[in-house]
DNA sequence: CTGCTTGCAAACAGTTTGCAAGGGG
DNA sequence: CCCCTTGCAAACTGTTTGCAAGCAG
């Protein structure tokens, strides 16, 4: 794999950024400050390629854009409905097989709570 | 709320669809039929309406193209990684507040199940 | 009648892809 | 050097929207 200065950079840019699980548009404004001519088709490539490589980890929720999470460990998600804010919760021990017939495969599972994050809370207890 | 035609006859597609979560698209194919000129647009726009005031669910599992489900009571879903079958699941009760901080809201979750449905199971089994 | 709904087409957002030029190993 | 990658722009998919005409209540 040609580890180029472009897919280095945006490795990094999800590693470290602040916060945890950036949009692909997040991450475009980053790597445009380092590189001012890159294009939205190498950030998506390069997130493709990273996360099929298993250097970081795809998150999908709903048809909302999909953001990339730096934590390869096991864990679920939170996001919060108002302000789309996600955040990892710890890993949740299942018994699947008891939901599904016995010729049905289990691959993996999610969950995902939807929630209000507590700035979010915040708000919502001043309403008139 | 103008209960047309048209609307009336896409909740009745939803409610009598054979396996369950049909796609806009298989909505739209089998609304075709029956109004050879209706429209996509109408078809997202009763769909939209539809599901907001709670006469169908709308399934939305990672990126992939919307579905729609004529069941309403809770439940889950498991869905097939070969054929994206979606199939339901029973309800599942968690006691997800032991797993976010206590100045965090949860209104709801949703657990998905990636499997290999029976049929793809066994063309799985007949591989070289 | 009057407003909500339709059909149609254009607009949109997010993502992917084709291509020629460029850079890494 | 050769191949993989880049930048750019065009293409694509799923969905929404603006508009004039039409139907429901």
């Amino acid at each position: 794999m040609g580890m180029t200065k472009q897919r280095m950079a945006i490795l990094d840019i999800v590693q470290q950024y602040d916060g945890g699980h950036p949009t692909v548009e997040d991450i475009y404004a980053i790597a445009k400050e380092r590189f001012p001519n890159i294009g939205m088709g190498t950030v998506y490539r390069n997130l493709n390629i990273l996360s099929e490589t298993g250097a970081i980890k795809r998150v999908q929720i709903s048809n909302d854009p999909v953001r990339y999470d730096r934590t390869l460990a096991p864990h679920e998600h939170m996001i919060c409905v108002k302000c789309g804010r996600i955040d990892d919760i710890p890993p949740v021990k299942l018994d699947t097989e008891e939901l599904v017939p016995s010729n049905v495969k289990i691959l993996r599972y999610s969950l995902v709570l939807y929630c209000l994050c507590p700035d979010c809370l915040k708000q919502f207890k001043r309403l008139p």
